[in-house]
DNA sequence: TATTGTTATACTCTATAACTATA
DNA sequence: TATAGTTATAGAGTATAACAATA
């Protein structure tokens, strides 16, 4: 109920707080997690971020300017641009999720074994019912949580 | 474990997307969230969202504008000045925040009740475990949850 | 014609620094 | 002198609409 909200909040706090000490917003983070095991089209990445196309080339541009990401022209459509991290993005995004795992472990250890177990398994059936719950519709919200996750 | 940061993205989408479809942004809906049992000095509300005093001035400048809160005079302190709730504001946050504890009660409908009971039990105890570890420091990343959850 | 991406524009959110008024 | 708040300014993030290049 509300606890579920505060440990949301302290979830985020982290992140963003990592983020900020790195100098990256909490969008940026994202993209730099999505960005670990895949090479997106702009297109592609404005679906995953759930943003406009338009907010994404400004996003990569930034991004770009700081050195954390470059554009490479698609071989097989020459419209499309891919987005590849760079050696420094993500050497970046790696501290920050290093950072960041910490401290929900930290968090986590302040439960017996039992209790963590526990929550863990608690948790997975409450996102999976969740999840057959809503269908399609929550597939995407899913999906976006665990690439935002992902960062991790 | 990973689980956690997925439930918290589900949360903090849910509050974003009501949010959104009253037009509000997320700062906007803890602002009100906060002012919902308060009225707080531009100072106090600063520290609050943990935000810059003049950032705080835009932000209550932009939701006067909507007519959301006002600028009251403190009687008390001739430099200070008041943040108070509108009647429109007030319903606005009242229904933003009906509808994201219907999403939540929503999501923990899922389990079985004994499997909520639990889990509402780990969370809390998490909470105060994770609290209790880490003292002063915790204690203002837990006030900002619970202010920002009380949304909530 | 439809799709991919960028540009132009506008608004919110945020911080730093300089300022005014009051304590 | 210190504190409460605003203003000026700058930059990130977001969306809509118009556009270019390619499919």
């Amino acid at each position: 109920m509300d606890g579920l909200a505060q440990l949301s909040f302290l979830v985020q706090n982290s992140l963003a707080r990592h983020a900020t000490e790195h100098s990256l917003s909490l969008v940026q983070t994202r993209l730099l997690g999505i960005l670990r095991d895949r090479e997106p089209t702009m297109n592609e990445l404005a679906r995953l971020l759930e943003l406009d196309k338009s907010s994404v080339t400004g996003l990569i541009d930034r991004a770009e300017r700081r050195g954390l990401v470059e554009r490479i022209a698609s071989l097989a459509d020459r419209r499309a641009v891919l987005v590849r991290l760079t050696d420094e993005g993500r050497s970046l995004v790696a501290q920050v999720s290093t950072l960041f795992e910490l401290d929900v472990s930290r968090m986590l250890e302040c439960l017996p074994v039992s209790d963590r177990d526990a929550l863990s398994r608690l948790v997975s059936r409450a996102l999976v019912a969740h999840a057959a719950n809503r269908g399609v519709d929550l597939f995407a919200t899913i999906d976006s949580a665990r690439t935002a996750g992902s960062v991790r």
